[in-house]
DNA sequence: ATCCCATGTCGGGAATTACCTGGCAGGAAA
DNA sequence: TTTCCTGCCAGGTAATTCCCGACATGGGAT
């Protein structure tokens, strides 16, 4: 701790893409992986261990969802700095990400130098983020309340109606959707109208086409 | 050309991940990396000057899918060893993949010295499948003719009925897929019914399970 | 040349589903 | 406490989908 190296972890499920990394980081002169890791559980049991300056982290784990990570690990060691490498450009996770108190945020799509420059100038206190999200950054931030509420809509939607919306997308009938939650039909009718009040939609394309901006189907259950 | 070096060009739209691979293969004695693309264009200009021995190729590309490129290239120099590497398990890729004559398909949660034994392996004239995927091969090939033409029928669908298959995971009623593509309600209904024989499926939400297990959504018009 | 069959195009009428209007209870926020 | 939001539910009506058909066309097999 006392010698200026910077000690940095590495959690990416891909281990060539870990290897790549680490033969990066390992070419500069002031910097050291100390620890890998391909998954959540793993991340986290070397973090206490190594105690890293910096962690690189993919979002996509198998185990568990990178967001959930960057919250543990914030609280366990709030000083460690996150930066987040993915290739993830939708806005919904860099937003969440930035929240959670990530420090970077950089597609893999990024040169390996813009790697390095974004690493020291996280361990400079900056914040990093790519610069072809920084548009989109802008785009929602510059934007009147009008369409923002309806990007934070995902996150005004209860739980339930979040979950009936997806299964609406999902191409479930009310009455599946109300078998499938052990509710009545009209139950469902009335979360469905509620739904589309809040999201300003009318046809049923549109539940589809928001869960698909929001990544909210992707193969699964 | 004369002596045994492995000589290798690698195209993914990652440089982080280039680098990585560029790396790992240059730690090894006898393979030498001489090329890198990001892109289909700039690929296909460089396997021509420089000749390589093998190809490692991720599928997703920004200019043109994966698959198109693995045609070109054997028409090219039908010689040219091809290792495609990726984040895609799902089956359909395989298979594709395989059949316009590639060598070699590692998906990239692979280990580093798996693909540096692929490789070998492929330069010895043996084709390499990751042995996650092999488990899904063998299931494919030894399902009888049932469910094999189930997965199939995807090919077997017409242009049209494929139209409207995406049409209605999408969530439009019959009515709006009628009035996009310009036929009667009832066009649409028997094309609707005549692929839900094919796939032999029911629900709406199948057409969507379908559609989503074969890619034919992600976020476009 | 002829038959077969998948495809693309339609209807009528029945069955199912979704929508609109309205109500009620409980909890959180103001 | 009052208001707002949520989750829950019904009746009646409108829309959608399904199940029976139909017919013309064009490619493949016999």
């Amino acid at each position: 701790m006392s010698d200026d190296t910077i000690k940095i972890m590495i959690i990416d499920d891909h281990p060539i893409v870990r290897k790549g990394l680490h033969l990066v980081i390992k070419a500069q002169g002031d910097m050291e992986v100390i620890g890998e890791a391909g998954s959540v559980r793993e991340g986290i049991t070397i973090v206490q261990e190594k105690k890293p300056d910096l962690i690189i982290l993919d979002l996509t784990l198998p185990d568990c969802s990178g967001i959930e990570f960057i919250k543990k690990i914030k609280q366990l060691s709030p000083q460690v700095k996150i930066l987040v490498l993915t290739i993830h450009e939708e806005e919904d996770y860099i937003q969440k990400v930035l929240l959670e108190g990530a420090n970077g945020y950089l597609l893999k799509k990024a040169a390996d130098d813009e790697l390095i420059l974004a690493i020291r100038a996280i361990m400079r206190g900056e914040m990093v983020v790519d610069s072809s999200m920084t548009k989109k950054l802008w785009q929602r931030y510059l934007q009147p309340a009008e369409k923002t509420q309806k990007s934070k809509a995902k996150d005004m939607l209860s739980k339930r109606q979040k979950e009936i919306l997806i299964l609406v997308a999902r191409g479930f009938t009310d009455k599946q959707i109300a078998e499938k939650i052990h509710v009545s039909v009209k139950t469902v009718e009335s979360h469905k109208a509620r739904i589309k009040e809040k999201l300003d939609i009318v046809h049923r394309s549109e539940f589809v086409e928001y869960a698909l901006e929001h990544n909210l189907l992707d193969l699964h259950g």
